[in-house]
RNA sequence: GGGCCCGUAGCUCAGCCAGGCAGAGCGGCGGGCUUUUAACCCGUAGGUCCCGGGUUCGAAUCCCGGCGGGCCCGCCA
């Protein structure tokens, strides 16, 4: 047993003396009320008495006088407990039983340091639960190695504000979007996540088994379908944030379980979710951030985005003029297909102009010169199924795309109401599917039925909440904003001895 | 799916090219220290060198296979 992982090893047998001397390790609740440490910090009274709770984050003895830092809810502050100022028996608990990583419960008089730091002159302390693992680094240092940042983002945030500050942003976007969309008279509604037919975007599914039915059913690959359905219901004016699920591969822009915020609004177009949206965007940011201008790395360099409306608008064709000097529009197929080739761009389900010129705009223009924000607007008919043809150009649909620092952000439509229309499209996506196109859009017959009792003119938004706290955040990974991401899960033996 | 790189103490890494006792700093532990804050000073413990196989008198080091991770390219948002 010599020599077993020392640390854990050292913890367990404080955690059993601590037992045997009758002090639980693990109480039920602090023995007195706690204030917490940011207010505390925010309107400090030196020479009051506070009491506060914390992980011990940092120790530094000196002899009779002890200094530790404590953070609570991501908020520090510096205790200290001296000899001369404490019992015996609260100073040597102290020296003996509380180390880095653990929970106390401590009360003292709030005082400045000589070098005029804020502290608690501690007079009284209990641990609150022993940590049997400390912090692998410091507090307020960055662990490096990805995988143990990815594995164990607990530890991640943890040890590291600025990663805590992208979370904090994070669902403080997700809870300003939800104000956002309220105060507009949206109503926040809930759709399916395991689905018979999934769809609404083209993408592989992750397949399940439903015991119950005896049926294979799928996770949603976007939540478009179901809120559609809720239009038709009767419902104005609606949204939901949920995670989507793809069956594609994991990059620095994908995860296979994302989060997504979809609306819709009768009697409105794709005009008006342009509005909508450069709004949210903008407005989100204000309140989030406090400013709506944003840093974003381009290629490593950091650029400055303005995120305040309006946002500039232009169409797919003119994007391909101006950014890659090519009127594709008026290109013969022949030469779209070398283009093809020049980028080598496969087409599943064979060259189709629409999806090809699409696919040559996402290569050539989207990620490269779209940096400030840029609404893409009409885009080739073919390519969107579930959009609404161009009022006044049939070999368009009305449909945007939102890019901002080179990332798509957003995707909406004026939505496809006719449903005789609708269900020639869904022919067209079946017989793709049958030339190889893995994902084509399935047949969704429910779907077409609902259609056929009627929807309004509809205008619908989806919107990547992950990518949008990208923006917000500077941060060019998905990861990075994402609590837990996709890692494979790893197989390792515990090393610890039961006893 | 294709390519490149990485995996050594709790953490950050050196050692590998050119095979020969398993190393440093931080952290831990012990001691000292009553105003520090990456505290400091002295001492000390700590290893499945990612896993498996091969070559060799001898492998962290060379070769093969695998696992895990990162980045780039292709694709979905």
């Amino acid at each position: 047993m010599v020599g077993m992982s020392g640390e854990v090893e050292l913890r367990r047998s404080l955690r059993r003396r601590l037992i045997e001397l009758g002090i639980n390790p693990y109480p039920h609740a602090p023995k007195g009320g706690v204030v917490p440490v940011r207010e505390v910090v925010r309107s400090p009274v030196p020479d009051s008495t506070v009491s506060v709770a914390g992980r011990v984050v940092g120790i530094r003895r000196h002899g009779g006088l002890v200094f530790f830092d404590l953070v609570d809810d991501g908020c520090r502050i510096q205790c200290s407990v001296s000899r001369g100022e404490v019992s015996r028996e609260l100073f040597d608990f102290f020296d003996e039983f509380v180390d880095l990583g653990d929970f106390v419960y401590v009360a003292g008089r709030l005082y400045y340091t000589k070098r005029g730091e804020l502290t608690v002159a501690v007079s009284d302390l209990q641990l609150l639960a022993k940590a049997l693992r400390s912090p692998p680094v410091k507090w307020g240092h960055r662990i490096l190695d990805p995988e143990v940042r990815y594995r164990k983002r607990y530890l991640d945030i943890m040890v590291t504000p600025q990663i805590r500050r992208i979370f904090e942003i994070r669902f403080r976007t997700i809870e300003e979007i939800r104000k956002f969309m309220w105060e507009r008279g949206y109503v926040e509604v809930e759709t399916p996540v395991l689905q018979p037919i999934y769809g609404g975007a083209a993408a592989r599914p992750f397949k399940t088994y439903v015991e119950a039915l005896e049926e294979e059913w799928y996770l949603r690959i976007s939540l478009e379908l179901y809120l559609k359905r809720f239009i038709i219901a009767g419902f104005n004016k609606v949204f939901e944030i949920g995670k989507n699920f793809r069956n594609e591969d994991i990059d620095v822009e994908h995860n296979p379980e994302f989060t997504m915020m979809e609306s819709y609004e009768a009697y409105a177009d794709y005009n008006d979710i342009m509005r909508l949206t450069e709004e949210l965007v903008g407005t989100v940011a204000r309140r989030v951030l406090g400013t709506d201008v944003v840093e974003y790395p381009v290629k490593g360099e950091p650029v400055e985005i303005n995120l305040s409306p309006p946002y500039r608008r232009v169409s797919l064709y003119d994007a391909f003029r101006e950014f890659a000097g090519v009127d594709i529009e008026s290109l013969p197929d022949d030469e779209i297909k070398e283009y093809l080739s020049r980028y080598s761009i496969r087409l599943p389900g064979g060259y189709e102009r629409g999806r090809a010129v699409v696919k040559l705009f996402d290569r050539i223009v989207g990620r490269e010169y779209l940096i400030q924000p840029t609404f893409v607007t009409d885009f080739p008919k073919s390519s969107s199924p579930l959009a609404k043809p161009h009022r006044s150009r049939p070999d368009l649909a009305e449909r945007f795309e939102l890019y901002i620092g080179g990332v798509e952000l957003a995707n909406a439509y004026t939505e496809l109401n006719d449903p005789e229309l609708q269900a020639s499209y869904f022919r067209e996506e079946e017989e793709r599917r049958r030339l190889g196109d893995l994902e084509a859009h399935p047949f969704d017959w429910d779907f077409v039925e609902a259609l056929e009792h009627g929807m309004p003119p509809t205008g619908g938004l989806g919107l990547g909440i992950d990518r949008l706290v990208m923006v917000y955040t500077g941060t060019d990974s998905i990861k990075e904003v994402i609590p837990f991401p996709m890692v494979k899960p790893r197989e390792f033996e515990q090393k610890r001895v039961w006893g």
